[in-house]
DNA sequence: TTTGAAAATTGGCCTAA
DNA sequence: TTAGGCCAATTTTCAAA
């Protein structure tokens, strides 16, 4: 299904998702037509989900980021991993084992924006049991 | 240092980094050159870190992905996160506060890699002490 | 901000394996 | 049937005024 080419094309997008075709084509030694229509087909599959900017969160205010671990009871559990979607400042949602059953990342500008997001807001949907936020200090990759 | 436009183009570039300068421009009533020295601007300050493709990691036969904890004496702990960067199926790295001073994202093909790369490969290093892989069932956002 | 040239993308049509 | 080559039209990017 994918050959040796497509995850060449896709460890470069993945890196530089603007990188233009025409660059591809000459790093991969093939044309642009061929790139674009294999990354044309990835994208149609969901291979590829789509493309985003980068953002430095601390640049733009966001001093603090957390990884937080939700624990449920299970009969709320996906109605509040899905109310946990709805906020702006909750950047992701997994649902997972281990620890705990959700994980959210979590953007808040200071401690105490933090603070008011996980225990004012979104502490009082229904069936949360408890809240377990890391912040995270530094991104090394 | 940024004002509303800005956040407004970051917004758009976060959910779709790949849309042109002229289609930004007309969502928000200005120019063209104008968006792009802005975007350019906040590449060269690091507020825009990249653009990147965004993969389904099991359409490409990464079907485990996990969020793994991982506790090291005081001693080594830098050298165990840089360490960690340096494995190709370590996707991010970061320190922490909370349970785990250190917490990566690791993708692997299946159960079996996952063991091996956790426990023959990483586990290896110096100084890491325990290990708490939380494998991640679904992404909700 | 406007303008024009260069570069990249797109779509259609073609051939070959 | 599918991957890739080719070409012409459109769109996007870019730098200078």
């Amino acid at each position: 299904m994918l050959d040796a080419k497509d995850m060449k094309i896709l460890e470069i997008l993945m890196k530089d998702g603007r990188k233009p075709f025409t660059e591809i084509a000459k790093e991969l030694n093939t044309s642009e037509s061929s790139i674009r229509k294999r990354v044309r087909k990835m994208e149609k599959e969901g291979i590829i989900k789509g493309y985003i900017a980068v953002i430095d969160p601390s640049k733009i205010g966001y001093n603090v980021v957390a990884l937080t671990g939700f624990d449920t009871d299970p009969q709320n559990f996906l109605m509040v991993a899905k109310k946990l979607c709805e906020f702006e400042e909750v950047k992701k949602v997994y649902t997972s084992t281990g620890d705990h059953m959700i994980m959210a990342e979590i953007w808040a500008k200071d401690g105490q924006e933090l603070t008011n997001i996980i225990f004012n807001k979104i502490g009082k949907i229904e069936g949360i049991k408890k809240v377990c936020p890391a912040i995270i200090l530094e991104q090394l990759k």
